[in-house]
RNA sequence: GUGAGCGUAGCCGAGUGGUUUAAGGCGUCAGGUUGUGGCCCUGAAGAACGAGGGUUCGAAUCCCUCCGCUCACCCCA
């Protein structure tokens, strides 16, 4: 038997709800500030992510799905939003129309990695990006964008971790510093901490284990080496989410595992929350654009994992809108009533009503139980007694009430009532 | 990639070597008289117990390999 792959899911239609709901605060909270939406495809050149991304990272090195053509053109599976975007951006001449330009995407990305919960190898990302301004305020903004999101769809206990780790003038200092500081204490850091020392030494700062805490803790902060450019930068976000009564968490530890990241980062979690809480996170990247052939254009954005979203969602026990329904069930006995209910359910829908009729050729009473299943507000019954006199029987499935009804006067009645 | 736990019908789940030709519940289908749902009742279909191999007179129950799921690490959304 087939399975789905490994680390994949289908969304069956009794997920659809939260899915929908998810997306339509999405769409909805773009257009609140002025984002618009781009698709672009689930496969590009390789060689976009490995820039963008950074060559050492994890992403690039182990968890990309990377595939030749039949031209031997090697590309890879979207693992994240952003390089697309910018590649677009730059492609499309969008420095050409008024900046910042603000996009939006939803979109499947893919990593190898091993499943867990809130993880996976194609995950769903609802991301925004504002391109070609260096302006703080676009910082908070999208901050503030991003816990708008949230909260609009009813997510309680949230926090914002936020931290600037600096540009490409002064994070070299603030490295050399931790570094410093690491390699004095190398000796009680864990396998995996030592690794990261060589490797990237700002991944030493989440460390987990319990022995290298209070060294991650201690350590030098990247706020404390940033250039005056990059200070008052900060200072101008941290006073715009103040101004805006965003609660924040100024977190010298928060770092991010990808290359392209300048000043500003963030990362948006449940406050009680499992090891693969993050429910998104983003920050500025103004490098990126120019790293991948554009020019040097400054820009701010962010991610939200929707999968962790709709198990966020789950989680807090937060309804979200039950799906339209059909609003009528036609049901029939006999050859001649089954013909004429294939053309009232054509007739009502070219009208705009919702219909589904019965197949088959099953009893009035199993009619009736499907029609009560699916849950549809109308059941209409047709049948040689309808036949004879040329009305309808309509049972209103909620009362239990029926009454009888010319074709016209049934029109009348459910467009009414839709 | 590392470590731990788990894997019985569509779903939940009992059963841990021999009256198991594998409970029960949900769901599905059909009935409970002649054309009527939701409650109730009856019946039916549906599983060689993740896959493959091994131990044994005998395995869903023990062992091995693989696959998958879950959790943690790594990393990230």
């Amino acid at each position: 038997m087939y399975k789905a792959p490994r680390g994949t899911v289908d969304i069956l239609p009794e997920e659809q709800a939260f899915w929908r709901y998810v997306e339509a605060k999405a769409a909805e909270v773009c257009q609140l500030y002025g984002y618009q939406r781009l698709d672009t495809p689930v496969f590009e050149e390789a060689a976009l992510f490995t820039r963008s991304i950074g060559e050492g990272t994890d992403i690039v090195t182990k968890e990309m799905y990377v595939f030749k053509d039949r031209s031997g053109k090697q590309l890879a599976l979207r693992p994240e939003g952003t390089a697309p975007v910018c590649r677009a951006y730059i492609e499309h001449g969008m420095d050409n129309l008024p900046q910042p330009v603000k996009l939006y995407y939803l979109a499947p990305a893919f990593r190898y990695e091993r499943p867990q919960a809130g993880r996976y190898r194609q995950h769903y990302q609802f991301g925004c990006e504002a391109i070609g301004d260096g302006d703080p305020a676009l910082d908070s903004e999208v901050i503030h964008m991003a816990c708008q999101f949230f909260t609009s769809l009813g997510l309680k206990e949230l926090t914002v971790q936020l931290n600037s780790i600096g540009c490409k003038s002064c994070r070299p200092e603030y490295i050399k510093a931790l570094k410093g500081y690491y390699q004095e204490r190398a000796a009680d850091l864990c396998p995996d901490c030592k690794t990261r020392l060589e490797k990237n030494p700002l991944r030493l700062l989440d460390c987990k284990r319990q022995g290298c805490q209070h060294i991650a803790d201690n350590s030098p902060r990247s706020t404390d080496y940033l250039c005056p450019e990059c200070r008052s930068h900060f200072e101008v976000v941290t006073e715009f989410l103040r101004s805006l009564d965003l609660p924040f968490n100024f977190n010298h530890r928060l770092v991010r595992g990808l290359d392209y990241y300048t000043k500003t980062v963030f990362e948006v979690q449940p406050l009680a929350g499992g090891a693969q809480s993050a429910l998104g996170g983003g920050g500025r990247y103004d490098d990126l654009i120019e790293q991948l052939g554009g020019k040097p254009t400054p820009a701010v954005g962010f991610a939200a994992g929707m999968d962790r979203v709709v198990l966020t969602l789950k989680k807090q026990g937060i309804p979200v809108p039950p799906l339209p329904l059909p609003e009528v069930f036609i049901a029939h006995l006999g050859n001649e009533a089954k013909g004429e209910a294939v053309k009232l359910a054509a007739s009502l829908r070219s009208q705009g009503i919702g219909v589904v009729m019965a197949s088959g050729d099953r009893s009035l009473k199993a009619q009736l139980r499907q029609a009560n299943s699916l849950g549809t507000g109308y059941a209409i019954i047709i049948g040689e007694e309808e036949i004879k006199n040329r009305k309808l029987t309509l049972r209103n499935m909620v009362s239990g009430e029926q009454q009888s009804l010319t074709p016209a006067e049934l029109r009348a009645v459910l467009g009414k009532g839709t």
